[in-house]
DNA sequence: CAACCTTCTTTACAAATGTCAACAATCAAT
DNA sequence: ATTGATTGTTGACATTTGTAAAGAAGGTTG
């Protein structure tokens, strides 16, 4: 009466098979031996299953993003700075004793639920590069948002500490199945002559032109200390950065020096640069910052105050000093 | 520096301390004594505050409605009937040994996993009303989609084996974070009159108006066995069942005969009855049909056939009985 | 046929988890 | 101040889970 073949394992019927399986155990509350018993499989492998369907986001564990901008300090940062959301990253110890990857991690995992909160179908999402923007890349679970596009903010450049800039961006876009497009040139050149003959090659001046019309963008901001992610990346030297705070820069954001009321200080290496505009970030109607530190708190202000900023992430001490200053 | 107070505890800091604690747990993978040694609580405690943000919906884990539609059944199946997706719940054990109960309970959770796949925001959206749904209302996790409307398709009605009508309808608006219509009447009336007179009530009649436009249905198809919904609800008598099955009917669907081609039947006690018209459910774009038990199959086919259905939901047994008939 | 791969099983053990009961601290309000 | 409610703690315990190692069964390939 049924068809003879014995399994019908055809290639992904075993992911439906995972699915049941998954269901059961986080839908139905079935522990993993009742699981086993019930499709006559060993209980190792309804764990290996169960690994499975987590890693191949057949199962997907999210956390509601509302409740994370629910605290009252999220709703004091709202009104004092006019923003539209604040998402909260709260590391338990106070003294200061976490480390910074531990609250970094936790930010960047904060801010990965937040983008999930405020991407919408079909937008077209820049996204910058650095430490923080690495960490929120690799934090993002795998969650397609039907439609959308990743255009990489910052040309591609090596650095040490973090992955190079596309590859921050084809993660995100991964992970967003979203479609990425890269800047195809690096990000920073020798001369600002040569920057600009790139900047005028067909190719690099289509794909810089998307980006003044983003509809949202995911961006962290540096401070202009010695360590900073510009230096540690050979983008500027220890004296162009130097030199910027001297013209009263305030903080970095998309490579670019902004002052304390978040206006863009065009001093070098401005000109070698290939990357966003602060105009470009300007006209996103939905901007993400992500910060994670108390040593970015002019730096965040400052791209509060230059318009930058439409959804923030940070830690608690940073949006605690932010309150309080 | 900071502020005096030491627990910053208005009403929803809680809400945020929850949910970034479920975020170290399900998102970083740390254990719950790390996580308590973080924060300087018990173990207890942390253990206390996941299941909170599970029940509260502060974390949600789902299944991707996809892989659950991915079998190579679901494809014949689709192919073979037209559908445009159907869902198959595979139960363990193939010897029918497996509890009704537990079958429903299986194919309900991976219809709720269906029912989150389809929804889309704004749409208007009607519940019918059955031992099946109620099981679906049930399995649904908490999960908002904006702007929907839940509408209940079947007047309010008591049975033994299943809460009312509304509760239904109700508990998949709460779900669903969606503004529920409820119909304010009762599913059956003592004579065709009184029925007739309650749908000329201009309540009434908006209530039922607003059922013509719907974008999605959900609803189980019954067969005419005597241990049916309708009997068992004091719908229809056991002699209005068989003489409705002598007259062709194949199966009910929203307490409305269809014949094998799921052409309507309308015989008693279809006027006495308040509740959606088979046109209504036709008219809706989106029909998800959720059927657990092969006693159903003629049900089913009569469904599909009619044009009710568009997407399915069913067991695996009843999934192979489907393609094999 | 033999070698090999993949997949699942069994067994065993360590770690993590859920749960209970008894007890402390805090806060509100009588 | 006493009472009660709430919230969290401690310690103890049984259960569940993750993981490793060794082997069986089936299918593929040379």
């Amino acid at each position: 009466m049924n068809k003879p073949s014995k399994l019908p394992t055809v290639k992904s019927d075993k992911d439906a098979l995972l699915s049941n399986i998954a269901l059961l155990y986080y839908g139905e509350g079935l522990t993993q031996s009742e699981i086993a018993k019930r499709y006559k499989l060993s209980r190792v492998t309804i764990v290996n299953m169960l690994r499975d369907c987590r890693e191949r986001g057949i199962v997907e564990i999210r956390v509601d993003g509302q409740h994370l901008a629910a605290s009252s300090l999220s709703r004091d940062l709202c009104e004092k700075y006019g923003l539209q959301d604040v998402y909260i990253a709260v590391d338990g110890i106070e003294d200061g004793s976490t480390r910074r990857s531990d609250k970094l991690a936790q930010v960047a995992r904060v801010a990965s639920m937040a983008i999930l909160d405020i991407v919408e179908p079909g937008d077209r999402i820049g996204v910058a590069w650095g430490e923080t923007i690495a960490a929120v890349a690799n934090a993002m679970p795998r969650n397609s948002v039907p439609g959308t596009q990743v255009c990489q903010l910052i040309g591609s450049q090596e650095s040490a500490r973090v992955p190079a800039s596309e590859i921050c961006a084809i993660e995100v876009a991964n992970k967003l199945g979203a479609q990425c497009h890269t800047l195809h040139a690096p990000g920073i050149l020798s001369s600002a002559e040569l920057a600009s003959a790139l900047k005028s090659e067909v190719t690099i001046q289509t794909q810089l032109a998307r980006l003044s019309s983003l509809d949202m963008t995911i961006a962290a901001v540096g401070h202009l200390g010695r360590d900073t992610h510009m230096a540690a990346a050979d983008i500027a030297s220890i004296a162009e950065l130097e030199a910027a705070r001297h013209q009263g820069a305030a903080g970095i954001i998309c490579c670019r020096y902004i002052d304390g009321n978040g206006q863009e200080i065009r001093t070098a290496p401005y000109d070698r640069i290939i990357a966003a505009s602060i105009n470009d970030i300007k006209a996103a109607p939905k901007k993400l910052l992500v910060v994670c530190g108390n040593d970015r708190l002019d730096a965040t202000r400052a791209a509060i105050h230059g318009g930058l900023v439409t959804h923030l992430v940070a830690d608690r001490e940073l949006a605690e000093a932010l309150i309080n200053s």
